[in-house]
RNA sequence: GGGCCUGUAGCUCAGUGGUAGAGCAAUCGGCUUUUAACCGAUUGGCCGUGGGUUCGAUCCCCACCGGGCCCA
């Protein structure tokens, strides 16, 4: 805490409180600009032309001319300026108790300085909450990406554009969750512990519970439970939630991130893409201004080299749909699974095409590995890539013709993935055969999650058919905001410990 | 995990093998229409931590600890 402002506290303390629980207000800050009368012809009164407000905010700067303050006041909804005369006031001497960060309540009419500039005229006066430490400068703000991140209150205070990065994502979740009810789907909220962390290859967090006295596991994906309550046949579902995955850190991935998924009876992968499509048209409408997105360049910091070019996204579906053998055999030197029937080979094929992977690994994660780094990067327009693998994963039904093919479509965008979707399997033999097997073939690997009892019992009592869609929301968060990092959109991104 | 960069005043950043610099902020003073206000003065630093080289290190070397970026 600073010396001076703890000074003023104690001053202010004797002249009254200077952290009342109550304030006086009668218009917004927003709403105090607009009543002043810009069109005076007809009229005399000069009451009725610069009427009188009680305002409150946050003082951010502070201009002395003599024996007159001119000081700028903001709340959440805009900026106002506010002019304190020493003729005017019998307690101006007190403003030297005053400092930008400290909240007032503000008295006066509303007029127009020679400059032009919209200015309260105070008449009254009083502090409602006094900070003890500084304002963050607006002129040279903070750039310091450790301060940035772990005191997001100063990044907020400093730089509209993080507020604005705030708003909209609150704006992009009430319009998904408008969205998603209007088509019918019931909100659900699902346990963050589950016995089985399944629906995703990750490893889990694990924690500790006192009462139960057992580990508990933090959810990696809501898919499983979500499915069980189709079986119980529940309208249409969807849920909006943290889920954990201990992995690693960068750009793209963050520890606790945010998922939509839903599940949707008696539709198929096919249907979700629709849905996929409608969302997004429903999100240009109510969030964007038109539907392109300009993604600026990045630069590496030290060479200046281009590390990505400045790219516009065209947000207004239909989006290309592509199917993945196509792509594979396109961007990875003519690559097909089909030709690789044993692991061995498969892992040969990969290291040839420069791709890192290792014994350890599934083939749904080798195969996975491979897309990643040959083919994603390239998927910079939205793009659907349709029919996977069977290996890359035991949840999707197959495709009717081709037994090798899953009905599973991967949304793209700006070359990192958005959602991922599934006709839902349904056939409990054959759930319960690609799980067990899926664990048999790679029982090494730690992020194949064991099988969940509890999840094939269910499926046993019939699923109905059914679409199932997981969407990050950070990314989609990002891409709306145009931001380059996770950590600009999540307000307390998860850091490594401070220094002492 | 590997490579590159980085750590100097509250903030943003300069700088040098020989007593440490600017702008902003802060403090004091001046100014009755300012708005990145202005003018004058003052204050503020274990130059990330530990070791080494040196007569002397904030600077050179090594290690460690933060932070960033790129790659995996």
């Amino acid at each position: 805490m600073v010396a001076p402002r703890l000074e003023q506290r104690k001053k202010l303390l004797e002249l009254g409180n200077p952290y009342p629980a109550r304030v006086n207000r009668s218009h917004t800050v927003a709403a105090a600009r607009e009543c002043l009368i810009e069109d005076t012809e007809n009229i005399t009164d000069t009451k009725e032309i610069n009427p009188t407000v009680s305002i409150v905010g946050r003082i951010i700067s502070v201009r002395r001319a003599g024996g007159m303050i001119f000081a700028d006041l903001r709340d959440y909804s805009g900026e106002i300026q506010v002019q304190f005369r020493t003729d005017a006031l019998v307690d101006f001497d007190q403003l030297n108790l005053v400092a930008p960060g400290d909240f007032l309540q503000v008295r006066g009419n509303v007029f127009r300085t020679r400059r032009g500039e919209i200015t309260v005229g105070c008449e009254e006066w009083s502090v409602i909450t006094k900070a003890v430490r500084p304002f963050p400068s607006t002129k040279y703000p903070i750039v310091d990406e450790d301060i940035k991140s772990r005191q997001r209150y100063l990044d907020l205070m400093a730089n509209e554009e993080s507020r604005n990065i705030a708003i909209t994502r609150s704006q992009i979740l009430h319009e998904i969750r408008q969205f998603m009810h209007h088509r019918g789907f019931i909100e659900v909220e699902t346990s963050m512990f589950p016995r089985v962390a399944g629906g995703a290859m990750a490893r889990p967090f694990t924690t500790h519970s006192n009462a139960l006295n057992r580990e508990l596991l933090l959810r990696i994906s809501l898919e499983l439970p979500l499915k069980k309550l189709l079986v119980g046949d529940l309208p249409p579902v969807f849920e909006i939630g943290k889920v954990f995955r201990n992995e690693n850190v960068d750009r793209d991935h963050s520890p606790e991130f945010t998922m939509l998924e839903s599940y949707e009876p008696y539709t198929d992968y096919v249907g979700v893409a629709d849905m996929v499509e409608a969302l997004h048209s429903h999100l240009v409408d109510t969030v964007l201004e038109g539907s392109e997105i300009l993604l600026p360049e990045i630069l590496h910091p030290e060479t200046r080299d281009v590390i990505k070019e400045a790219r516009t996204i065209n947000l207004a579906p239909p989006f290309e749909k592509i199917k993945y053998r196509d792509l594979m055999h396109k961007y990875a030197d003519k690559f097909d699974d089909r030709n690789h029937k044993t692991l061995a080979e498969l892992i040969a094929r990969a290291l040839a095409l420069g791709v890192r992977v290792d014994k350890t690994m599934s083939r749904g994660k080798i195969l996975d590995r491979i897309f990643s780094e040959k083919v994603e990067p390239l998927l910079i327009q939205p793009t659907f890539v349709m029919d996977y693998p069977v290996e890359s994963t035991p949840l999707a039904k197959r495709v009717p013709n081709d037994p090798t093919l899953v009905e599973r479509f991967e949304f793209f965008v700006d070359g990192r993935e958005i959602a991922n979707a599934y006709s839902e399997l349904n056939d409990p033999v054959d759930q319960r055969s690609r799980m067990t097997n899926e664990e048999d073939s790679a029982s090494t690997d730690q992020e194949i999650p064991p099988t969940d009892e509890d999840f094939l019992i269910a499926i046993d009592h019939g699923m109905p058919p059914a679409g199932g869609i997981g969407i990050g929301i950070d990314r989609l968060v990002m891409l709306y905001t145009a931001a380059s990092n996770l950590r600009e959109i999540i307000l307390f991104p998860t850091l490594r410990e401070p220094e002492k």
